[in-house]
DNA sequence: AATGAATGAGAATTCATTCAT
DNA sequence: TATGAATGAATTCTCATTCAT
C-alpha cells in the first residue's frame, strides 16, 4: 500500500491552503498550487475533501476553532474584567500576528455563500453570549454602570476586537492601522484599548 | 451618427457593477451580467474600462468617495463632541442601509490586490487625519481626557463606525448582530454607542 | 459583432460531431476534438449548446429525424405490399452506406441514459405503429395470412430492417455480414431479403 | 503464505465486472467499482489485466462464449428444422433474461474498438457457418425453397434471433418492443417467431 | 501475492476579453 | 461608436494505473 498522507502532510495541506485561501479568496484560490505547494498530488487533495468548497469549509473550521480556543483562553481563569480585556487584547495581537493567514481565512466569510459560513456564526453566538454573559455579570457586580445594555456593548467590544484581529492580520487593515498611529509599539496599543474599553463600559477613569 | 454613452448609461454601469460586485464579489461578478442590466454591450464597458479590475477599481473609488462624503458631511458644521458623534453614527446607519452595496464592496477591498485600495486608502487617510485632528482638538479643549492618545483612540472610533457600517451592509455582519442584539431598533443602537463612545473617550457618564 | 456561426459552420459542428460521437460513443467523444474538426472555438460549441450531453441529443435528434424522414419516405406513395418491401429495403442500404455515423449515433441510444434516448423512442413508436398499420390492413385485404399477429410480426420486419441498418453502418455488424454472404452484392441482399420477408408474411412464394 | 486468488473470488470479478460493463457501459464502468464489489483490491485485478480494456475484452469473451454454447446446444441434437428453429429461440428468451448483463455486453461490442472484438468475431463465424450449412442441408432435403441463399437467410435468421436477444436484454430494445407488442407473454412470441421463420424460409404455412 | 492510497493526465466547462461588422 | 458572438486560457474534478508496504 502505497504510504497513506502522514499527519504532517495533512497538515501542510490544510495550512498551504489557508495560505491561499488567505491570499487570494475561496474563488481564485487554485486546488493545483495548493496541491504544488503541499507537495502532493491534486487527487490526493479529493480523497480527503469533495471538493474546493469543502477544503475551504474545513479551512474556516480549523481557523475559526482555532480563534475561538485562543480567546476562550483569554476569557476564562480570569476574574477582574480589567484582567479579562487586557488578555483578550494581547491575545488577539498576538494570534493575529503569528496567524495572519488564519484571519484573512477569517475575513473572508463575508464573501462566501451561506454554505460555508454556517460553522463560523455558530461560533460567533459562542462568542456573543460569552461577552454578554460577561459584560450581564460586572453590570451587576456593579463594575459596568446601569445605563448600558450588556449585549449591545458586547457588541461594541467584540467589533473593537475584531478589526484589532484585521488590523494585525489583513494587509489592508495593517495599513490603516499605520494610518493613524504610525508604528506605535504594541504595547502602547493595548494600554491604550484598555483605557478606551474601561472608559467606555465603566464611565471612569482607571 | 453614433453617439457616445449618455452620462445616465454611464451612471447604470457604475451602479449596476457595484451592485453585482456586492453581490457576488470581484471575481464571480460577471462584466457580460453587469453588460447586460445596464442595457448596454459588453464591448462598450471595455471602451471605458481596460478591463474587470479597473471597472472594480472605478467601483470601489465611486463606492468610497460617497461614503467618505456622507461621513464628511456629518462631521462638518457641527462644534460639540457630541453633536459630531452623533452625526456620524446616524449617517453610519443611514447610509449602510440604504446603500448595502456600497457597503459590500467598500469591504471587498480587503481581498483585492494592491492597485484596487490605493484609492482607498487615500481616503482613509483623510478620515484618519480628520479624527484625528478632531480628537486632539477635543482633548485641549477638555473635552476628552488626557491619557488617551488621539490617534489610536481615533482608530478605535473609527473601527467602531465600520464594524457598524458592515453590521447594516453586509449579510453575515448583520446576522452577527443579530445574535447580540436581536431585532433591537436603531434608535436604541445609536444611543448605546454614544454612551459607549463618550465613556471612552470622556471617561464620563453623559 | 463578430460574424455569428454561418449554417455551413454549424451544420458542420454538426456533423463532425455525430462522427464523434459514432466513433467514440457519447463517452469518450471530446469536445475539443469536436469543436478542432469543425474549425470553431470550443467555447462556441457551449454557445449553442448547454453541455456535451445536449449535443448529443440533439446529433441524435439529427440523426434519428433524418433516418425516419428517409424510411417514412419509402413507405408513403407505394401501395403494394411487395412494393413497400423493396423501397424499405433499399432505402435501409442507401442511407446506411451514405450515413455511418448517424446509424452509429442511432446505434449509441442503448447506452445511454435516459434522457437522451426519449426522442428515440417517440420516434420508434411512430415506426412502430406504421409498420403495424401497414401489416394490419394487408392481413384485411388478404395479402398476409391471418394466423400472424400484426404487431409482433411488425416488430420481426422492423428487427430485420434495423439490422440491416447496423450491417451497413456500423463497422462491427458488417464484418458479420461478410461472414455470412461474402461481398454479395447489394442487389442480391435486396432480392433475398424480400424473398424472406414476402414468405414470411404471406407463407406463399413469389 | 499469501494464496493466489482462489477460482471463485476470479469467477466473482468476471462476473461483476460483466454487470458493471453491462449497467455502465465500458468506459463508465469503474476499476474500483467492480473491484469493492468483488470483495478484492484494486490492484489484484490489474495483476489478472494488463488494464480495464483487457479485462473488458476478458469479459466478452466470457459472455459471448456462454451465450455462444447454449446456442450451441440448442442446434445440436434436434433433426427436424422446425425443432431446431423453436429450441434456438426459446434459448435466446431463456438465456437473455437471465444474464441480461452478458447480453449487454455483447451489444456493447460495436463501439469497441478492434482489439476486442476479434474474439466475438470468432464465434460469430462459428455460429454463421453453423447457421448456413443448416439451411444449405434443409434446402438440400427439400426442407427450404430452393430460391433462397442459404447464407444471406441464415444471416437474416440470426438477425432475428439477435434483436430478439437485445429485446430481452437491454433496456432500449425491451422498451422498443414493448411499443410492438405490449406485454404479451414469451410464449406467443415463441409461437409467432416461429411462424414468421418458418414461412420465411419455407414459403408454406405450417 | 495482495493491498489500496497516491498519482497526474485528461476532459468538461466557464467567462474575461477581443474584434469583425 | 456600439455591438455581442467567438475565442481559448484556465480551472475543477475524475479515475485508470502504479507501487510502497
Amino acid at each position: 500500500m502505497l504510504k497513506k498522507l502522514t499527519q504532517e502532510q495533512q497538515d501542510q495541506i490544510l495550512e498551504r491552503a489557508i495560505e491561499e485561501f488567505g491570499k487570494n479568496g475561496p474563488e481564485r484560490a487554485a486546488v493545483s498550487e495548493i496541491a504544488r505547494r503541499s507537495g502532493v498530488s491534486v487527487g490526493v487533495i479529493y480523497k480527503y475533501y469533495q471538493n474546493k468548497e469543502e477544503l475551504f469549509d474545513h479551512c474556516l473550521e480549523h481557523s475559526i476553532e482555532l480563534l475561538s480556543e485562543v480567546m476562550n483562553d483569554a476569557v476564562s481563569g480570569e476574574t477582574t474584567l480589567e484582567g479579562t480585556f487586557e488578555k483578550l487584547i494581547r491575545a488577539c495581537i498576538t494570534f493575529s500576528k503569528e496567524h495572519a493567514p488564519y484571519i484573512q481565512m477569517y475575513h473572508a466569510i463575508t464573501h462566501t455563500r451561506d454554505g460555508a459560513r454556517r460553522y463560523a456564526q455558530a461560533i460567533e453566538a459562542l462568542t456573543a453570549s460569552t461577552y454578554t454573559r460577561v459584560l450581564k455579570q460586572a453590570q451587576q457586580d456593579g463594575q459596568i454602570r446601569g445605563d448600558l445594555d450588556p449585549g449591545i456593548c458586547a457588541m461594541f467590544f467584540d467589533n473593537l476586537l475584531m478589526m484589532l484581529h484585521f488590523s494585525y492580520g489583513c494587509d489592508y487593515y495593517r495599513e490603516r492601522m499605520a494610518l493613524y498611529c504610525g508604528n506605535t509599539d504594541d504595547e502602547q496599543i493595548v494600554r491604550q484599548m484598555m483605557l478606551f474599553a474601561k472608559g467606555a463600559l465603566t464611565g471612569k477613569r482607571p
